[in-house]
DNA sequence: CTGAAAGCGCTTACAG
DNA sequence: CTGAAAGCGCTTACAG
């Protein structure tokens, strides 16, 4: 182990086999041009002898760029969310990016489906090696993903799953199962009959399996442990508006259906801080409110009190994962998980601070 | 950004300054025997240039060895922790091994105060090029310490900080911080007025600032938010055997303390598990129970219910990012922060399978 | 179908 | 104190 264990390199398979090392280059490429035989002979040396490649040595040799596209939501104060993510991407690129590795980030307006597909078709036109893409229209994403895959281009889906699409991997959270964790939490706070209410807000023309996954799992909590709990819980759907802000009548709409005091409410996204500002204002009480992401706003409603527990998503890890799954599979040639499942972590108070920058 | 922006080299600096590149070369890396002026000049190129050096040609070229050594405690049956750490440092050994840095682990034995000395000395020995260290005894460790700066090794400490050590870095949690944690759970679960318990499981000879740090934080909670329930935290402290397990005795020591139904129990670290199991046997019902790390008996009592809630620490990124750090710091030049504080994950029976391998 | 040679950016003896 | 040259392991035209 003191010496930099002497590993097999081109020249030994070269010179075992009785060619040049171009030619053992030839067949580990796939690049052609090798007689058959020269080729099975080569390809067993490298069997035997465990050959693997020095990816340093490769990429100092052949400056070919590789290019990584991006396309995410753009992130602004509607949608901060976004902000992290795209980090994340950009910090795995400047890591490697002796490996010469360059990134092209692109970005749509999250509430505008013509954005979504206008962008995704720039994005395809520059043939880029390999995508990060946020799937956030699904009819879209599939049109796409037919002229992706014609050109070859891997595609690694960020933050949400959309089925039966040809991605190498999902990066992103098990939106069932962490509305299995937010009722968990809620079911710790409760200690009267009160009812419980989720609360959708969302705008329509979004895709939204993922929050109706969230829902799903959460009325499958009780279902399974609290019969009666799970006979008490109402939904209640905000409609938002296509800037991301609910509706002036958040409040029209939310105060006659939040009959009574309710003993806990689950926010299913990030939209969280509404309903606690919300309950601020009218002075309303409940003995558990869970929400969704570390918005900034999010961050204070949860620091005085008014949010018990914020389920976080690791939006950053998101991304540096993603953009390491692609740089894994088309550069160290290792293939990725189908689906890859961030934590679901739980945030309160006392936490909140180691995990800003996630 | 299409072309592989066209990096300054070395050859460029040589030619402006009117030198070779094997002068460039002597003062990047401090080898002397360069004139001072040439220096001062060639210096100020580079600054002008903004050169960053290619780490992939520099780590080929020169094929010297760096040595990174582990101390950690050997992890068996009695001690499941230390397995993730140590799987972490070879994960992360692993990924970069193509830039000829070779791991060499070393263990000794947890309840053995001369184990750790006399393993730190064969390490020191060893004179590795960097060292992470899990420092469980302060003061052999703090003797080690003195070697290690003579010989201008540098060291990360892991899982446990040392006060007043010039370890480059720690990576673990804020103990104190987890403690605050625990207690807002438990503030979560109980919501009658009987008392808390905080229950240490430890052999004394252990150095365990860490556990009151954690027991510290708890108490720290309440002070600050129920006055009320502050008053009525009692410490029970168990002896358990060098072995690692408590006496046989540990029901005849909890039994006398554990006063009628508690609301709730804080277990200050992995041994939740003997508490969980004991309040089984004698069918006694809290509120709820909070312990450390997700050990294979802790994850029973997890999906079973009778613990409530594990908080984790990451063991394993504990290890990877232990020797990121070296490798950042020796090859990659670039210094840690002094404390790296991993996040203070809260599981549940949902979100657990999430974490296991993390 | 195959080999010889130059080159990627940096490092390292060696000669002076 | 400094330079010329060989080499790290792999890739890439080019010539045949």
């Amino acid at each position: 182990m003191e010496e930099n264990l002497s590993r097999v390199k081109i020249s030994d398979i070269a010179s075992r086999a009785g060619v040049s090392t171009g030619t053992v280059d030839r067949v580990i490429h796939n690049r052609g041009e090798v007689a058959a035989k020269t080729r099975e002979k080569i390809l067993g040396i490298i069997r035997e002898l465990n050959y693997e490649p020095d990816i340093l040595a490769s990429t100092l040799a052949s400056k070919k760029a590789v290019r990584f596209a991006s396309l995410l939501p753009a992130s602004d104060e509607q949608n901060p969310f976004w902000a992290a993510p795209a980090e994340g991407i950009r910090a795995a690129a400047n890591e490697i990016r002796h490996y010469g590795v360059v990134l092209e980030e692109h970005f749509f307006n999250y509430h505008d489906k013509n954005s979504f597909s206008s962008e995704l078709q720039k994005v395809i036109d520059k043939k880029p090696t390999g995508l990060i893409l946020a799937p956030v229209y699904s009819g879209e994403t599939a049109t796409g993903m037919e002229l992706l895959k014609k050109l070859n281009i891997p595609v690694v889906f960020i933050n949400a799953q959309v089925e039966e699409q040809e991605n190498i991997s999902y990066v992103g959270q098990d939106p069932f199962q962490s509305g299995m964790v937010a009722a968990h939490l809620l079911d710790f706070c409760i200690h009267d009959e009160a009812g419980l209410f989720i609360i959708n807000i969302t705008s329509e023309t979004l895709g939204n399996t993922h929050i109706l996954n969230r829902e799903k799992g959460f009325r499958h909590y009780f279902s399974t442990n609290n019969a009666f709990r799970a006979g008490h819980i109402r939904t209640i759907n905000i409609n938002s508006e296509l800037t991301g802000e609910p509706n002036k009548t958040l409040e029209e709409q939310l105060k006659p259906q939040l009959t009574a005091s309710p003993a806990g409410i689950f926010v299913t996204n990030s939209k969280v801080f509404h309903v606690a500002s919300f309950l601020e204002k009218f002075n309303i009480k409940t003995a558990g409110l869970v929400g969704y992401d570390l918005l900034g706003r999010n961050q204070e409603f949860l620091r005085n009190g008014t949010i018990d527990f914020l389920i976080s998503q690791k939006p950053r890890e998101q991304g540096y994962k993603s953009f390491m799954t692609l740089f894994n599979h088309m550069v160290m040639k290792k293939q990725a998980a189908r689906e890859q499942f961030l934590p679901i972590d739980i945030i309160t108070k006392e936490n909140l601070d180691f995990y800003i920058n996630y």
